[in-house]
This record gives structure tokens, C-alpha cells and sequence, in this order.
RNA sequence: GGGCGGAUAGCUCAGUCGGCUAGAGCGUCUGCCUUACAAGCAGAAUGUCGGGGGUUCGAGUCCCUCUCCGCCCA
């Protein structure tokens, strides 16, 4: 067996630099990240969403690492066979972006290169980032199988693509056809609608005057004036439009018009598209150009006139501008229209105007021939794409957590359109279809020798490629061999959790539905599902919550954050940032806050270690519990309600509860209480070898499961302080310490028989006296190093004889006392400073070091704060509704409280009275 | 235009099924280098839960409405 080799000494802070490699390493090495494949046994599966090949890790990146590494590492404790398959995506449009941007560094365009060498060159660059990426993933601590590592342009992947795309087609859900597309002339590349954004433009309104046409041809002095945003593309008007029911143009609809400056004549026609609201009530329709127009042309049968290239200049249907930029050509048609008289008037306004959503160009809608999907077409009898995908999630087959995120999945999915999915780009997917001189097209997974229907030898392949999420949408199949029938297939799929942002849900999460109800169909409807459950996390903005764009100049590094603050800081800060879903701004302040609670656990493992000399220590059993002392048990209930509650929030993914319990343990409970109660058993030897063996036991056992608790979050700090620990749990439980290392440690579970809630009520008592007197004694600023005495009075010698001389001595120890008196219905010491915990009273007699005005402030302030809440509490026990409606404990509840608080309040009060009484200082 | 989310301490955020006197981190104030940790310890202050209305014995939580901010879709 091979363990992580154990530090004799744990330096005083901890230092992930000089850990964190070495730890990843042994992992690795040690083939803990690879599942073994046993049939007895549900594996646990989890695709990661594969990082674009382009750049570098975002933040992104490390919190969905942060996110699906806790789950695997938690699934992997517990014995499953977990897989988490990493991969990365080849990224078409930013990717060949990128290249580009390189080669214009040179001088050099694609074309200079040619398709092959620039598709070469690309792969370059591939090789390079892909095990960067990798690097970068290994740095946060993502235990990923490495093994399993999928591209999305690998041979596997392409059959797949192929494959998918061959079936489709058969299925007629493949097609091509002449259609309005989103044209990105910077990328000289058709989108698809999801690649648009959508940005309000402060623009203006051109209002142009269409004259009749009379008898003859000749122009008319009547006209019509049409107005519209972008007058430029007025060369490939093929109409005008107003709507029927428009009174003002009831008797002009089906005349012509005569196309100002370029001659033509176009016919009036009435569609209701058309808003009478609008402008004047007539548009200008120009089919090739507008979307809308393009459906108003089809219904009218109206010329589509194309006036731009690719590159969004003016072409030869644009006569005297022709060569011109949309905007050269905008500003001298407007010129020309105000010469000649056809300007109307112009009006301010605003419009929406399409974005390419990775180069910000303005977007051309233009009429193209493209391969697209219909998601609405039965592949089988009541079964599309769509309506299957939307099936899964209404049926609960797929669950969306949160599930708020269900209505927006349901909703884009019902009123989802064709899929465009071919891309005029050279890096990607080429579109598996090949064409013969004749024009028959063979559609095929291998590349076919001959045509399908002439035997031509004479074959080219379609030059486009497919969008990029055509791939990356069958990951969850394809990655584990898909169409193959491999063994990681049919025992890792269906996939247990995915997790992605929100803004990825349509690109991404519906895709991936789409294909694996289609493409696994054979395995019905309960396990044909890509995933059982899909997490959306928020998305991470910076500190004054902006977008973090490169423009901007605002994004952090994961890396550099991880490196400055430790990767389990970055983890647990980002996982304590928000609620699944919920967006987080990222601040220095709480990577700080997660880096010194990472020391914090530390430095108190540094402290156990150092208590644990003894070479036998006694192992914990509830049975023993008349054995332990009151913070013992009380520490070891906590411990369970921790893995309770741990447990219990991974399950239902609230990651920053699991944190915050475990930070709330640690540094609250273990690190401020019982390590300082459990001192004077050490230094003083107060309670003898036993209690001492007790209290090793009990350290010993709250690590140990603090630590298994905090590994999915913390892996690296964890794991070493673990390595350094294990003898000691050896000591204790041999089966405990038998696991190679804390990654595939047991995870714990809660043992009911240390819940403990009586000693968790003797204890907060406990600490509430502990409080009050160090209030007393910080209040009335007494020297911190001064021993003082104190007096605590029950009211009857029962509860009196409940603090015991160990209760004392932590008392003692804790508020530096030189001696304490305990017992019932101890005399008051006048002058003495006093608080009341529920029926006891504290009070430190000290006459020289007690303030009476301060004090008399102190108990006042007490006494409001009581007085206030006494009442509330009176007023809802007198509602005869609550006492009759609520339930029975509540008002019990209630009851008590107000009986405790009138009592306290009481004796709160008599101590006011006799500080009045004393005579002043 | 349709939809979603948010508004809680100075800042950033939790708050489950409506039910203890609304919490945490950071910051602030006071005092401490106490033999695990100054990346620390002890103590303290801090709220019109955005406004208004309703349901309920009871509302930060559910319903209606208004204001402001953000996002998605068209």
C-alpha cells in the first residue's frame, strides 16, 4: 500500500504552494481519478462541460470545477465507481479567430494559408492549449480522469458527428434550404439565432417618398412615403406594404411605385405583418435584407434582390454604389434622396440591431442556402426533437436544479426554431455530404469513393462545417464511445449530474437533450436521458458586479487567485459565494476570509497533533459517555449533527451550506471552544491520564471527520493534514486509518448515539457564563491578565449541584479567575459587577475595578432589550387564537421563554435597584 | 411586448415547510503577541427585512400592487 508520505511537523501557516503539486501528483499517479469498472456496483458519472480550446481557465471554469470536483470526491468517498470525464471543445468561430488574429500578426490571411495549412496550423495551437488546459484544471484539484480525455474534433468524436448527423438526415430532420439567416460579415459565417446579440441602437428614422406610377411609367407628383432605419438597402426594394385594414391606403394597395434614384418599379401590397403605427403606415419591403420583408416576400411572391457581398459591401445590384460599405453607401443615398427631393423628414430613433456574439459586428440578415435541423419534425409517430427534450423535463425524467430554471428551459424549448447548423468556417466539423458533378449529394459516415446514385468518382465534400455545438451537444454519449458499443457506454451512461452555467442552458443543456433522447433511443425513456439531473450554476462578476470582459480589463485569473490564496481557499470562497444559480461578485476579501480558515484548520490540526504524545488513546463509544467529560460529549454531538447536515446539503446541492457548516464547526465550536476547554487537561493535568486519553479521542475523532467532511471542498489541505493524522487515527480505530490516503477515505457517517442534547443544553450554559463574565470583565475594562473572583448562584441546590468541579475548573481557566464560587442562593457582594443567564446569576465582586455608572448603564441596556421582548412574548400568549391554533410546542415554547424571561428579568432588575442603593463612589 | 431574478447590518450575502428574541463573512469600535493560529484571541455596536395593501393565531418567507436594479426571450 502506498501512502502520501506524513510531515513529522506541520510548520505554523499553512502553505498550499509547497503542497499542492506534490499532493495532485500521487493522486494521479496512484489511479485514484479512474473508476474501475464493477457491474456489482451504480457508478457515478459527470461529463464536464468542455472548456474551449481558445485561451485559458475563467472563473467560470474554476467555480464549475469547484461545483462538480466537491460532487465526484463525494461520490468517490463513498465507494462508487466515479467517473469524471474531462474534455475540450474545439470552439469553431473563436478558435478560428483567434488563428486569424495570429496570422494578421504575420501579415497573413487564412486564404494565404489555404484551408489545409490553415486547419494544420490550428492544430498546433490545439496541442499546445489542450494540456494546458488540463494543467490548469489539475492545479484547482479537479480529480478528472485524464485517461478518458475527449477533444471534440477527436476520430471518435467525428463518427459520432457523422453518425448523428447521417440519421437525422434519413430521418429528414437534416435539410438544406433556402432560408433568413443571421450573416456575420466579419466572420463571413452564417449563426444561428442563439449567436445574436440583441443591441437597443440609437439610430434614425428616414422617411422617403415613393412616387406613383401613372400611366405609362411615368411618375406621378402624388407619392407614398415609406419609412425605414436603414435606407441603404432601398437598391433591393421589391415592394412596399401597408397593412389591409389601413384606411389611408385602401385604394393605393396593388398599384405601383416607382423606386426613387434607382428607377424600378415595385408594387404596393397589403400584409398584415405590416403596423399600421409605424412610420407612415407603409415599409418599404426588401426581401433580401429583413427578415420580416423575407416572409412579407414569400407571401407576395416579391423578387428577392441581394445588394451585398460577404463581407457586407455594396454589390452590382446596388448601381452607382456598388464597392461601398453599408455606411458609405447609407451616407450617399441619403445625399442623392435630398438632392433629387425624396427625403421626406428624419426622426430620432431607437432600435434593436443584431450583434455576432463573438466579434460584435453588426449582423446582415440575408436570405442563404444552409443546412438546419427541424426540431418540430417526428422522427418517429409523436416524437421530435423538441417536444421530446421538453417531455423528459415536464415528466421529471430530467430534473433542473434550481428548478426556477425549468420554465426558462420549457419555455425557449416550445417555442424553439430550425436549428442552423452549418458554419461557412474551415475549422470544425465538415459537414459529412458529398456532391457528384450532377448534383446528387451522398450523404455518409465514411467518406464515400463514389455517388451514391451515378457512381461518379468525381466527389466534393461540402465545404461547411457544422456548428460547434453540434458536437459538444452529443458529449455525454459520444464521450463514452457513442455509436460504438463500448463498456464505459453501457455502464456510465445515462450520466448521473451535468453542470454548466445558465447562460449556456440553450447552447448546451437543450442540445444535449435533443441528441441523446434521439441518438440512445434504444435504451427507453427512463435511461435514454443525457444526465438525470442538470445543475445551473450563477455566473461570477467583479467586485462592483460588471461583466468580466477582456475589454474591460476586470478578469481575474482562477489561477493566479489559486496561487495567491491557495486552491482550496478559491474553491471554498467561490462554493460559500452563492446559492446554485445565484450570481457572486468575486472580492479579495473572502478569498482572504477561505485562506485563513484553510490556516485555521490547520493550525488546530498542528494543536492536535502536538496533544497526542500519548501512544494509546481510548476510542470514542457512546456507551462510554459517563467516561467523557461534558465537552467531550458535547463536541462529539456537534461533530454528528455536522455530518448530518454536510450530508444532508450536498445531497440536495447547497454547497454553501455544507461549507458554512463545516466552517461554523470548526472554527466555532472546535476551535474557539472545546480546544481552549480541553487545555487545562493538558498543561494542568487536570482530570488525570483518563480524561486526558478522553479528550485525545475525542480530537482524534472530530479531525478525522472534519477533515473527511471538508475534502470534497478542500481536497489538498485535507489530504495533507490527513496524511499527518493517520497514525494517530490508527491509534484509535485501525479500519479508520486503513484507506491509502483522504480521497477515497470512507466518507462518515453519523453515528445517532452521539447526539447529545444533554449535554448541548449543559454546555451552552456553560458558555454562557463563560460569557458573561468576560463581558463583565471587558465592560468595565479589567486587565486581561488580572485573576478575578467570581460568584455563580442558582436558586436551589438541584440545578446548583449540576456544575461540577470540572465545570468549575473550566470556568476558572477560561475567565482567568483566581477563584470561583459556585452554589445556590449565594449572598450578593454589593458593588459587584452581575448579569443574569436565565435563573443564574453571575457577578464578579470587585469593587475597585467595577464602575458603577458603567455598570448601571450595562444592566439598563439588559433590561430594555428584556423588557421589550417580555412584552411581545406577553401579547402573543394573551391572543386566545395563537394558544388555540399554533402548535401545542410552539405556545409551550413560548411559555417557557416568557417564564425565563420575566425571572431574568426580575433579577435584572433587583440588581438595578441595589446599584442604585450603594452608595456612590 | 413576454418572462425570470433581486432589493435583509456600513459592504457582500444566507435565511428550508410561514413558527424560538432575523444570521454569517468582511468592515467598524475596545482591549490583548494568552505556550495551535496576529491569516489570531476576547468583548462590543449595527436592521422600518424596498413602499403600500391583503391572507393568517403568526409574514423576511404566501398573495396583490407600486418603485428601483439586473438578466433572458421576442
Amino acid at each position: 500500500m502506498t501512502t502520501l508520505p506524513a510531515r513529522k511537523e506541520l510548520p505554523p501557516a499553512y502553505e498550499p504552494a509547497t503542497v499542492e503539486g506534490r499532493i495532485y501528483q500521487f493522486w494521479e499517479e496512484q489511479g485514484y481519478f479512474q473508476p474501475r469498472i464493477d457491474p456489482a456496483q451504480k457508478p457515478y458519472t459527470i461529463i464536464m462541460p468542455p472548456p474551449n480550446v481558445t485561451g485559458e481557465l475563467h472563473l467560470g471554469h474554476g467555480l464549475e470545477d469547484a461545483i462538480t470536483d466537491a460532487l465526484v470526491r463525494w461520490h468517490r468517498m463513498q465507494g462508487e465507481p466515479t467517473l469524471w470525464l474531462p474534455g475540450e471543445d474545439h470552439a469553431g468561430i473563436a478558435t478560428q479567430n483567434v488563428i486569424e488574429r495570429e496570422l494578421a500578426k504575420e501579415g497573413l490571411s487564412r486564404h494565404d494559408l489555404g484551408r489545409e495549412g490553415f486547419v494544420e496550423r490550428t492544430w498546433m495551437w490545439v496541442r499546445k492549449y489542450r494540456s494546458r488546459i488540463a494543467d490548469q484544471h489539475r492545479k484547482l484539484g479537479a480529480s478528472a480522469d485524464w485517461s478518458r480525455d475527449v477533444f471534440t474534433l477527436d476520430p471518435g468524436i467525428v463518427k459520432a458527428v457523422r453518425t448523428t448527423f447521417v440519421n437525422l438526415y434519413r430521418d429528414g430532420l437534416i435539410y438544406r434550404g433556402l432560408r433568413m439567416i443571421n450573416w456575420c460579415p466579419r466572420c463571413e459565417t452564417a449563426l444561428s439565432d442563439l449567436e445574436v446579440d440583441y443591441v437597443d441602437v440609437a439610430s434614425k428614422l428616414y422617411y422617403v417618398r415613393y412616387p406613383l406610377v401613372g400611366e405609362g411609367g411615368m411618375p406621378l407628383p402624388a407619392y407614398v412615403v415609406v419609412a425605414t432605419t436603414r435606407p441603404e438597402t432601398m437598391v433591393a426594394d421589391t415592394g412596399v406594404a401597408v397593412n389591409p385594414a389601413d384606411e389611408r391606403y385602401e385604394e393605393k394597395i396593388g398599384r405601383m411605385l416607382l423606386l426613387p434614384i434607382i428607377g424600378r418599379e415595385i408594387p404596393i401590397v397589403a400584409d398584415d405583418a405590416v403596423k399600421t403605427e409605424f412610420g407612415t403606415g407603409a415599409v418599404k419591403v426588401t426581401p433580401g435584407h429583413d427578415p420580416n420583408d423575407w416572409e412579407i416576400g414569400q407571401r407576395h411572391n416579391l423578387e428577392v434582390i441581394i445588394a451585398m457581398d460577404r463581407q457586407a459591401r455594396m454589390n452590382d445590384e446596388a448601381g452607382p454604389y456598388t464597392g461601398m460599405t453599408d455606411e458609405e453607401a447609407r451616407a450617399a443615398i441619403l445625399h442623392d434622396l435630398e438632392d433629387e427631393g425624396f427625403l421626406d423628414h428624419i426622426e430620432e430613433y431607437t432600435h434593436s440591431v443584431g450583434h455576432c456574439s463573438r466579434c460584435k459586428s453588426v449582423l446582415q440578415p440575408i436570405p442563404s442556402e444552409q443546412w438546419w435541423i427541424d426540431v418540430r419534425r417526428e422522427y418517429e409517430p409523436g416524437r421530435s426533437l423538441a417536444g421530446e427534450a421538453a417531455k423528459a423535463v415536464r415528466e421529471g425524467r430530467i430534473r433542473i436544479v434550481p428548478q426556477r430554471f425549468e420554465k426558462v428551459y420549457l419555455n425557449w424549448m416550445d417555442n424553439i426554431r430550425d436549428w442552423c447548423i452549418s458554419r461557412q468556417l474551415w475549422w470544425g466539423h465538415q459537414i459529412p455530404v458529398w456532391y457528384c458533378p450532377d448534383g446528387h449529394m451522398t450523404v455518409v459516415v465514411e467518406d464515400p469513393g463514389a455517388c451514391a446514385q451515378c457512381g461518379s468518382t468525381a466527389l466534393r465534400q461540402d465545404e461547411d462545417v457544422l456548428d460547434t455545438w453540434f458536437s459538444s451537444g452529443l458529449a455525454p454519449h459520444a464521450d463514452l464511445g457513442w455509436p460504438g458499443d463500448t463498456e464505459d457506454l453501457r455502464y456510465f451512461y445515462p450520466t448521473g449530474d451535468m453542470q454548466m452555467g445558465y447562460d449556456i442552458m440553450f447552447f448546451w443543456c437543450a442540445r444535449m437533450v435533443m441528441f441523446a433522447l434521439y441518438n440512445m433511443r434504444h435504451l427507453g425513456p427512463e435511461n435514454e436521458v443525457p444526465f438525470r439531473t442538470v445543475l445551473f450554476h450563477g455566473l461570477i462578476r467583479d467586485a462592483n458586479n460588471e461583466k468580466m470582459t477582456k475589454s474591460r480589463g476586470n478578469v481575474v485569473d482562477p489561477l493566479v487567485a489559486a496561487a495567491q490564496y491557495g486552491a482550496d481557499a478559491f474553491r471554498f470562497a467561490v462554493l460559500t459565494g452563492a446559492a446554485m444559480g445565484a450570481d457572486q461578485r468575486y472580492q479579495d476579501e473572502r478569498m482572504a476570509a477561505a485562506r485563513n480558515f484553510a490556516n485555521k484548520l490547520w493550525n488546530s490540526a498542528r494543536y492536535v497533533l502536538m496533544k497526542l504524545e500519548s501512544r494509546s488513546v481510548g476510542r470514542p463509544h457512546p456507551r462510554d459517555r459517563d467516561a467523557f467529560a461534558i465537552e467531550d460529549r458535547w463536541i462529539l454531538s456537534q461533530l454528528t449533527d455536522t455530518v448530518v447536515s454536510v450530508t444532508d446539503s450536498i445531497e440536495r446541492y447547497r454547497f454553501h451550506e455544507a461549507t458554512q457548516a463545516l466552517y461554523h464547526f470548526i472554527w466555532d465550536d472546535l476551535c474557539d471552544w472545546y480546544l481552549e476547554v480541553i487545555k487545562p487537561r493538558f498543561y494542568d493535568n487536570k482530570g488525570g491520564a483518563a480524561s486526558k486519553a478522553m479528550a485525545q479521542a475525542a480530537l482524534i475523532r472530530s479531525l478525522d471527520t472534519t477533515l473527511r467532511l471538508l475534502h470534497p471542498f478542500c481536497p489538498f489541505v485535507t489530504e495533507e493534514i490527513w496524511a499527518s493524522l493517520r497514525p494517530a487515527i490508527a491509534l484509535l480505530d485501525k479500519k479508520q486509518a486503513s484507506a491509502e490516503c483522504l480521497a477515497i477515505a470512507p466518507w462518515p457517517k453519523a453515528d445517532k448515539a452521539f447526539m447529545d442534547a444533554e449535554a448541548k443544553q449543559r454546555f451552552a450554559e456553560l458558555c454562557d457564563i463563560v460569557r458573561s463574565i468576560r463581558n463583565i470583565r471587558a465592560e468595565h475594562n479589567v486587565e486581561p491578565k488580572r485573576q478575578v473572583p467570581a460568584i455563580v448562584s442558582y436558586p436551589d441546590t438541584e440545578r446548583a449541584g449540576k456544575l461540577d468541579d470540572w465545570q468549575k475548573a473550566i470556568i476558572t481557566a477560561l475567565c482567568k479567575l483566581s477563584e470561583l464560587k459556585a452554589g445556590a442562593k449565594l449572598d450578593k457582594v454589593p458593588g459587584a459587577g452581575s448579569a443574569v443567564v436565565g435563573a443564574i446569576e453571575v457577578s464578579i465582586p470587585l469593587a475597585d475595578a467595577i464602575d458603577p455608572e458603567m455598570e448601571k448603564k450595562r444592566l439598563v441596556a439588559r433590561v430594555e432589550k428584556l423588557k421589550e421582548q417580555t412584552h411581545k412574548l406577553k401579547m402573543k400568549l394573551e391572543n386566545q387564537s395563537y394558544i388555540e391554533r399554533a402548535p401545542k410546542e410552539l405556545v409551550e415554547e413560548s411559555r417557557e421563554m416568557l417564564r425565563k424571561n420575566v425571572e431574568e428579568l426580575g433579577r435584572l432588575e433587583r440588581n438595578v435597584e441595589e446599584l442604585m442603593r450603594s452608595p456612590a463612589k
